[in-house]
DNA sequence: CTTTGAATTGAACGCACGTTCAGATAAACC
DNA sequence: GGTTTATCTGAACGTGCGTTCAATTCAAAG
């Protein structure tokens, strides 16, 4: 189940990425033992070590595979023509896509104190990215005055927040549908950024 | 400097508070020792257990404490008449309370997955309460005809998460006042809300 | 100055942690 | 079938954890 031969793998075995991310989200970083994860995975504790060569590793592989998993998304997405059209775009995305994977955002969010300083660094940069984009279409509509936003970094946090808060209450088999969440919120994100 | 008799604080000392609310909301309740908790008062681990029967119940007392504080502190605000000023009431009160308050905000949103069961029906039941307030505001103000909102609830959720994200991005000293952020993120809550 | 009770220390308890590693096992290849 | 190489076990290491408690210090009252 491990790798061949050598250094530590960048590619963590897949069970044992599975196991974490959902303990680390249930109960955090600081309060799940490598023995918890080991037998999640079925295994001994020392065992994991040939899949990570320690644990901080552990978190950080995680949290930057779910980064780069979101910017290759966004990347690959349909984003249409015209800010407003991309806006609807980014707002329908990134609900989807963090609904899709609850335990990797969390963690993505919540763990970031846990983090050395270089890796914090790297998950930042990637996020900055993320933002970016956002940020972009909120400049590019500000400019050709379909929006009104005088502040376009706070108006991205703005929506940033009030896009991913659905995570902390959204439950599979709720009274709403995925898309009937996608559109009301599309429509408040639309009017808040409006001119 | 603790207490007289018999049974443990209600009121854990403001020190040990203090203390442990910096900490917890730095690094995690889970990556906190009593130790640290004490080095940081200036006293022995084991003077804390005369303030507090244990760890799980200090935090718990900091959130609580926390909600209660913000349920107070809403409950003797001016609110004005009306839907509108009711919700811009509510907008500048909440970040102004949440920024002012940073260490306990995190640990309140944080660290809930630390409480026992019935320590975390408890938060979760003051966390209504606040949030029923300003539900009930946009549904007054939807029967007036005053703001568009298909559904209450989640209008609620997608202000709160905008609203309380300021305090992920703001720093002291930074290059926008507390009065010109709430005036921005009132501006975007109108509209978002709008008819 | 002496008494008294609260406040605190400092050592100890049993336990779980992250990590290492020699040895056992299993799988792949000749 | 035998050899090699990947995989995993199980025990051990030193460390730090939350919590307890007898003994000590301290502060106020008489």
């Amino acid at each position: 189940m491990a790798r061949k031969t050598g250094s530590h793998s960048q590619i963590t075995g897949p069970k044992v990425r599975a196991a974490a991310s959902r303990l680390f989200a249930r109960h955090g970083f600081a309060a799940v033992s490598m023995r918890q994860i080991a037998g999640e995975v079925g295994v001994q504790a020392g065992a994991l070590y040939l899949y990570t060569p320690d644990k901080q590793t552990l978190l950080f592989d995680l949290m930057r595979e779910h980064m780069e998993d979101l910017l290759a998304a966004w990347g690959a997405q349909d984003k249409g023509e015209g800010p407003l059209a991309q806006l609807e775009a980014f707002v329908r995305f990134h609900i989807g896509f963090h609904l899709e994977r609850p335990d990797a955002v969390f963690i993505a969010y919540m763990e970031l104190r846990n983090l050395s300083e270089v890796n914090f660094a790297a998950i930042e940069g990637l996020r900055k990215q993320y933002e970016d984009a956002l940020e972009q279409i909120l400049r590019l509509g500000q400019k050709a005055g379909v929006f009104g936003v005088p502040d376009t970094k706070l108006a991205m946090m703005a929506l940033i927040a009030m896009l991913t808060g659905v995570n902390t209450w959204y439950r599979e088999g709720g009274r709403l549908s995925r898309d009937m969440i996608e559109g009301i919120y599309w429509d408040m994100a639309r009017k808040a950024v409006a001119g």
